[in-house]
DNA sequence: TAATAAATTTAGACTTATCTAAATTTATTA
DNA sequence: TAATAAATTTAGATAAGTCTAAATTTATTA
């Protein structure tokens, strides 16, 4: 149906141009480790397919055809993660590589009876939701806890950065998804966090705060 | 590592010169379906990468690295069929077009863990066996119904036909992987053979008991 | 607002994997 | 063994996806 590169394009577009944005060439060039005139020629090839509405020089976003795409390969993307971690015990920082593959695996009927095998679950290792077979999925609204004030208690929900460095990190000091964190002090001179969990504390930069999300 | 591409010819190269054999550039044009001409592109270079034996004119067989590689695809796309057969509950004709994607999927610690995962599975839905991790594996002595003598007992065990109307036909007289057979009867005129199975009387072809494999 | 900088597109080239048609080599057969 | 047929390779094109360098458009700033 569309190829590796044509699928790949249009994930990142999805991820760049979400509450109403638009993705500019640059962006795209960065996002897919490209170049932006490389970008520019798979443009006007998705735009001829109708698959992104594209002005030149003024970025792009998704028509109704090529987001219905994306969200199935982020379908895809998601539940092999959850398979990779809950079946074949993965650890959370190593599946990204072997999903960003396995999401190309073009067979809807097979995606469908993954998700059954694994009870439908609704959200991926990383907490991001996971599409059902219709593409419809609630994008939980979270916020960062740099934005959480000093004496309230919330729970960590998602990531904002995927990165395997961030991940292995916040593994290390045991801030996973579901745990309980109690925010006991912010440090006025760089914002760094303190906070509580199991009886523990633990100290986290702004940048870590700002790439850790929690509940409301 | 290498390129879709070039890891089904590998493949193809290698179903077709088992047994000491040579595989001719007319052979794999046909199992690629492609030109001869762009079999002998291929041939090249998988020869510049050391990976087959080639003679111009003479045909191919695998080098001992270009061996290893096609036993490690080959692993991949049984341990999938096995998955897609034995968890997602897909019948033995529909997983051969999915595993054919998913044996191009890179990491071998993925599926290291699958193999794990199902309990080290020694043969796939098809009677072939699944190699271990160091590619090793017997290749079961099976022969077909067509060499069976009338009275002797058998156990199907696999088939040579892998295609989808052959399988289908197998299921639909339940001819399956596992099943007791005894010869009663093969008819002098056209070679077709009467079986006992379930305590019922079955006939096939000598297309059909040519492609069916059974037990020594 | 004119000059400069940044972003984007165009032009031309390269690689991989294919194809058709023509040339060459090997095998078959009269 | 010479002619013919079959198999294989070579030559020359094409499409996808990428690249560098140059040209163009848009944005910024003096
Ligand atoms: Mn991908
Ligand atoms: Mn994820
Ligand atoms: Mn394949
Ligand atoms: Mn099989």
């Amino acid at each position: 149906m569309n190829t590796l590169a044509e699928e790949n394009y249009l994930k990142a577009i999805y991820h760049l141009s979400l509450n109403g944005a638009i993705a500019s060439t640059n962006q795209l060039a960065a996002q897919l480790n490209t170049k932006a005139s490389s970008v520019t020629d798979m443009l006007k090839k998705l735009a001829d397919k109708e698959l992104i509405n594209y002005t030149p020089y003024q970025g792009v976003n998704l028509t109704a055809t090529g987001e219905k795409i994306a969200i199935n390969i982020i379908r895809k993307h998601r539940l092999w993660e959850y398979f990779l971690v809950e079946k074949l015990n993965f650890k959370w920082d190593e599946v990204h590589e072997m999903a960003e593959e396995m999401e190309h695996i073009s067979s809807n009927a097979l995606i469908d009876r993954l998700d059954k095998f694994m009870g439908y679950p609704k959200y991926d290792p990383h907490g991001d939701p996971i599409p059902d077979c219709n593409g419809l999925f609630k994008a939980h609204n979270l916020r960062p806890v740099s934005a959480v004030d000093v004496n309230e208690s919330v729970i960590i929900c998602g990531v904002r950065d995927h990165s395997t460095v961030f991940l292995q990190y916040l593994e290390k000091h045991g801030l996973m998804i579901g745990k309980n964190i109690a925010i006991t002090d912010i440090i006025e001179f760089d914002h760094s966090v303190i906070l509580m969990m199991d009886n523990k504390k633990v100290q986290i930069s702004r940048e870590v705060a700002n790439n850790l999300l929690v509940s409301i």
